[in-house]
DNA sequence: CTTGATGCAAAGCCTTTGCATCCCA
DNA sequence: TGGGATGCAAAGGCTTTGCATCAAG
């Protein structure tokens, strides 16, 4: 049992059609530690597959993300990052100095919001929570 | 005393030079409970000053946000919008139904995130709390 | 087969910028 | 009067889309 399988199985399970661009496209971002852009993507993907195109990562990547596999990651003056939807919660934080993106891991940012939102009348769909930080 | 001159002693203490299009637009976004975004602003500043350009809306935005006068929204999918910086410390609700932007009162967001920033290693410079929620 | 997926290139949207002119300090 | 601010229009960066073709189910 390949990999890839089990990534074709992820979108088959997701009810979504199984592409050979789309099998890249995930494989690429599962096996990463990064949050890369969809350029990073389409140029990594490239190197495994030369028929990808911009516009199919693009697409996939929308695809993802109403499929629930995938969480967008929207910054200020930088275009979109991306990730495997998260088995563990977490948030955000850029180091300013070196424009790294640092996960925090943990549910506590997540069960305040949710508090917050129920406190005022609200039920939590999602949240975004981006630190910007430097080092100490 | 007018509160034009009020907005004009704003500009004049953040060390800015004070022209009629940055009094225009910073007298709208202070006077208004919205979270404008630029479109926004730039119509309703015509109606005041036919000579305000996109460009200077655009620019004036940028000028007040790195002066601390002004906080910059960036929200998903929809242009950047603008408030003048809060007095009182809150994050933003969206509601997903009416689009509608709400102010989250307090400072326990943000000080569970400058504890969270610290635990890690880092200094808290800013951060970005946004949530996407249903009224119950 | 039929319908959704893809590649390509063009278009879209928001934002920034070059340049000549203007005007605040 | 000198340097920053403005208007205009063009360009830029990221993303979406129309259309013909392709291929998954």
């Amino acid at each position: 049992m390949t990999q890839s399988i089990d990534y074709k199985q992820l979108l088959r399970e997701a009810g979504l059609r199984v592409t050979p661009q789309r099998t890249t496209i995930v494989s690429l971002l599962s096996e990463t530690d990064d949050h890369p852009n969809v350029e990073d993507l389409y140029e990594k993907a490239r190197t495994l597959d030369d028929t990808v195109s911009v516009a199919t990562v693009y697409r996939t990547m929308s695809v993802l993300e109403n499929a629930g596999l995938v969480r967008k990651l929207v910054l200020e003056d930088a275009p979109a990052r991306y990730e495997m939807m998260p088995q563990t919660d977490h948030d955000h934080l850029v180091d300013m100095d070196s424009g790294e993106l640092v996960e925090i891991p943990g549910t506590e940012i997540a069960s305040l919001l949710d508090r917050v939102a129920a406190e005022m009348g609200y039920e939590l769909v999602s949240h975004h929570t981006v630190i910007r930080a430097r080092k100490v």
